[in-house]
RNA sequence: AGGCACGUAUGUCAAUGGUAGACGGCCACCCUUACAAGGUGGAGGUUGGGGGUUCGAAUCCCUCCGUGCCUACCA
């Protein structure tokens, strides 16, 4: 058989995916087991805007081990797939569109924009998806989904509908997150705060007081501009300096207005001149104020972040930072601007457009949390759902988030989404409706107008469990995939998304959405740096792909699980290097596979080798240990004891120990039964390794003699064979052996402490020696006997002379074995007396080392008495042999005198 | 400002309170026909500093230094 030497991963991932997705691999319909177990995780539905990063591609790979791993199992397995529609970034990306039009979307009309941005979803939105092939994802794609599919729009409206009926949305006017640029709302969540160098001005307001007497209350502000909107000065109640001005009447310079002092607990006393400027239309906390002190609200600054004509004359129409400076020049002709200084604080910027936020009293639709807060807060105390992985520190992260949560502004003045499903009459009455047949009825007239404003992409992701599942029908799917079984997803979606979908599953189905929770590093660049398009220091995962194989780096992103890393080259280099050492290891056992194949019951025939024994035990206990690692998520884990046991175990002593009976020149039943060994640990290696490099292991695993619908597991029986279908293989306890895997290891450091031999004395790779070997008092002679040959090949010996005692010449180089064998090998002419006693000297140093410490420790009578007396005889046994082999050090160092 | 993490080999990361490891890199020797993307052997650490608890600390506690993240209504 023909194969290339070197792994080409392209030549396999452009061949797998096509073929499993046709022949429906992925759907959970491929399972025909009607009592098999049900796993279903829902993708966290990307941007249709978007395009894969990093992030991503780590998500996906965990979400594909897991399903892969799963439907390996036996269980009927959903990965749904689908796509957010998101709605002001798509609407950004349309608009920059028209904009090359010459259009804005006003040109164009609502209905026309929307269809516009249809249009663009089909041509050119959900790249991502076919990213995710590329990744190897196996979800079912017959059930993907978008967020404004008729479906999920309907689920969208049906929540609106009823939770407006139980008074937990309502609209009002309330101070919001404005964005001057993208004309809409954002919630708390969609702005963020960044430092920002500028000055504080400390402006003096006149007092009017009975006697006339000239008093000035001076305050300190950052926005100079809004003070043409104050409509009070607050003070704390127990600030002495100010209490006589309490109830006083303030002249707002540059306006002919009035205002009142007023003392509010609030108002830090400590902080500034312990006055405080209070705007209630143009500040969240002036508001709260405003609201408490029932102040009235000037609006000095519309939604274009221009002054408005209640500004007053001098200022109507100006941008807002052109007021600032006016304002400014105005005080201090006037004498009354005390100090500038300069002043480090917090900006809030739209996360989208980076404009700076306008907070502006709006008329809003609003989502009450206090009882779906309850909802998601009592899952965690009563039943501990979800379960976080890491639990530390997000289990605690959420809990408190949820305990502080405030109302959630849900219209936005966008055109791309859910339009809010109410219709107000002329005379201004609303109804909220699922339809606007079902409106009209309730109204009572046709002549109806629908809200403008759409909801908030999050209020249709937060259903995105059970609507894309069918809810509010009770759907097979709703009833047999929810709740989902875990959701991966990234942390700085835990508040946006992932309470809101525990608080919306809660109040509609009565459930958790899932069960678990894992939440995935970062990664990031080389200086620790976030990744992001703007730092331009984003990794491309498809360049990755093209440069080093998908399998590699899912490999990679497995590792990384819930570490935030740094992205390193290298260690894709590495798993690639690892993905042409399964190559090589499988193109190796192929071209000696005449005669054989994969069959298990080759391992039955008695009695089997010592090395037979041994891999069968290493097999097992890693299925064991991959097993417990998938079900903690410790992917890392996982992915480190299958690199060991294919690298390390498999590879350089499986292969080579059996290397003389597969590779044996003459056909025997001998030959034909080895070789039938290696395919079949082959096999069940790269059934191990398929849920996380699943090209390879199917690439190789189809050519391997012997692969058939037999090997798939029972409940996707008559399937056609892949390897994804097969059974995950699982640990059988009764083949986890210490016997032979001890003995082995002994083998293996017998032949470790030869080759250290013959390097360090320089011994020529081509030049046979001959072994000595004492085993001492043990009972190993037995298994040394039944290794010669082994031993002999992989020390390139001549000849194995085993024995009780070492009987070896003086011109011989020695070691001595954990466990008190000794080997000798003899040198003649090679040996300088000298030097080897150096050697000797140097190997027992160390273990003197290691003695001294044991020693103090077992002299610590403390430690006798405290610590468990298992502890206590690991150790006096470690000693032992430790002196044992130093004595024996001490033996072979004289004998050269 | 508060809260939460993190700091381990030159790099990226592991290690239920019990012998500090892996991979990459580095050095030496090998193209020994599965694999030079390989093999064999080797060097490299007072686990950020200091204190404490413990028979025993990378691990638990305190403190300092450094880094990162999240939350927040100091104008």
């Amino acid at each position: 058989m023909e194969i290339p030497k070197t792994y080409d991963p392209r030549q396999a991932e452009q061949q797998h995916y096509a073929r499993w997705e046709e022949q429906g691999c992925f759907a959970p319909e491929i399972n025909r087991d009607p009592k098999a177990p049900v796993y279903s995780i829902v993708i966290p539905p990307p941007n249709v805007t978007g395009s894969l990063h990093m992030g991503h591609a780590l998500q996906h790979t965990l979400m594909d081990v897991l399903s892969r791993h799963k439907r390996m199992c036996g269980y009927r397995t959903l990965w749904l797939p689908g796509m957010d529609h998101a709605g002001i970034s798509t609407q950004l990306v349309v608009n920059r569109e028209l904009k090359k039009e010459g259009l804005s979307r006003h040109d164009l009309g609502r209905e026309k924009f929307v269809e516009r941005v249809w249009k663009w979803k089909h041509e050119s939105g959900g790249q991502i998806l076919n990213q995710m092939r590329r990744e190897g994802a196996s979800v079912d794609w017959s059930r993907e989904r978008f967020t404004m599919d008729e479906g999920l729009s309907r689920a969208v409206r049906e929540v609106f509908v009823r939770l407006y009926d139980e008074g937990l949305i309502y609209r009002g006017d309330r101070i919001v997150n404005w964005c001057p640029n993208d004309q809409t709302v954002l919630s708390d969540l969609e702005v963020e705060k960044t430092p920002q160098a500028g000055k504080l001005y400390y402006l003096q307001y006149p007092i009017k007081t009975p006697n006339g007497e000239e008093r000035r209350v001076t305050v300190a502000t950052t926005r100079p501009e809004t003070m043409l909107g104050d409509t009070a000065v607050a003070v704390n109640p127990e600030d002495s300096r100010y209490s006589d001005l309490v109830g006083a009447t303030i002249r707002l310079p540059l306006t002919d207005r009035e205002i009142p002092l007023i003392a509010d607990e609030y108002v830090d006393a400590e902080f500034g001149t312990g006055a405080v400027k209070v705007t209630p239309a143009h500040d969240p906390n002036d508001y709260e104020m405003g609201v408490r002190h029932n102040l009235p609200q000037v609006v000095v600054i519309d939604q274009h972040a221009r002054m408005t004509e209640d500004a007053g004359a001098a200022f109507s129409g100006l941008d807002r930072y052109k007021a600032r400076d006016l304002v400014v020049q105005r005080f201090e002709e006037l004498g009354l601007l005390e100090k500038v200084i300069d002043y480090e604080f917090s900006i809030s910027r739209c996360e989208r457009c980076k404009t700076v936020i306008e907070p502006l009293i709006s008329t809003q639709w609003f989502c009450r949390m206090a009882e779906l807060r309850d909802l998601a807060l009592g899952l965690m105390r009563e039943e501990n759902k979800p379960v976080f992985t890491p639990e530390v520190p997000y289990r605690k992260v959420y809990t408190d988030w949820l305990e502080n949560l405030r109302d959630w502004t849900i219209s936005r003045q966008l055109w791309w989404g859910h339009q809010i499903p109410a219709w107000y009459t002329k005379d201004g009455r609303v109804f909220v409706a699922r339809s606007e047949e079902e409106a009209r009825a309730a109204a009572g007239t046709d002549d109806l107008a629908q809200d403008q404003d759409v909801l908030d992409t999050w209020f249709s992701s937060a259903l995105w469990p059970f609507s894309t599942l069918g809810w509010p029908d009770e759907t097979e799917d709703l009833k047999t995939y929810y709740p989902t079984s875990v959701l991966i997803t990234a942390r700085d979606i835990i508040f946006l998304w992932v309470s809101r979908m525990v608080m919306m599953g809660m109040k509609f189905v009565g459930r958790t959405p899932f069960h678990d929770v894992f939440v995935t590093g970062t990664v990031l660049d080389k200086h620790g740096q976030r990744m992001s398009k703007t730092k331009m220091n984003g990794i491309d995962p498809l360049d990755v792909f093209d440069k080093y194989g998908v399998d590699a780096t899912r490999l990679v992103l497995a590792s990384i699980g819930s570490t935030d890393t740094r992205w390193n080259d290298n260690q894709v280099e590495s798993y690639r290097n690892f993905a042409n050492k399964i190559w090589n290891a499988a193109r190796f056992c192929l071209m000696n596979s005449d005669g054989a194949s994969v069959r298990p019951e080759a391992f039955e025939s008695e009695p089997l080798p010592l090395h037979d024994r041994w891999i069968l035990s290493r097999l097992n206990r890693t299925a064991l240990e991959v097993d417990r690692a998938l079900a903690g998520y410790q992917f890392h884990e996982a992915v480190q004891t299958l690199y060991h046991f294919f690298w390390d175990d498999f590879c350089d002593w499986y292969i080579e120990l059996t290397k003389a009976d597969v590779a044996a020149e003459a056909a025997s039943l001998e030959r034909d039964a080895a070789r039938s060994r290696l395919l079949t640990v082959l096999e069940q290696a790269l059934r191990l390794l398929h849920p996380f490099m699943p090209y390879i292991t199917e690439e190789l695993w189809l050519r391997l003699p012997g692969v058939d619908e037999k090997l798939l597991h029972s409940a996707y029986s008559g399937a056609e064979p892949t390897i994804m279908l097969t059974s995950y293989p699982q640990p059988d306890e009764s083949l986890i052996d210490e016997r032979p895997e001890s003995e082995m290891s002994v083998v293996i450091d017998l032949i470790s402490r030869v080759r250290n031999i013959r390097s360090e004395l320089n011994v020529k790779p081509g030049m046979r020696v001959r072994v000595v070997v004492g085993t001492g008092e043990g009972n190993l002679r037995e298994v040394f006997e039944a290794n010669r040959e082994q031993i002999a090949r992989l020390t390139r010996a001549n000849a194995i002379s085993i024995g009780e005692r070492l009987d070896a010449p003086r011109a011989s180089a020695r070691a001595v074995l954990a466990g008190g064998a000794e080997v000798a090998v003899p040198l003649e002419g090679l040996i300088d007396f000298a030097q080897e006693r150096e050697r000797l000297g140097r190997e027992r140093e160390k273990l003197q080392k290691e003695a001294a410490k044991l020693e103090a420790q077992l002299a610590n009578p403390q430690f006798a008495e405290r610590a468990p007396a298992e502890k206590v005889n690991e150790v006096k046994q470690r000693l032992a042999d430790i002196s044992q082999r130093t004595i024996a050090l001490q033996q072979m160092a004289e004998a050269l005198l």
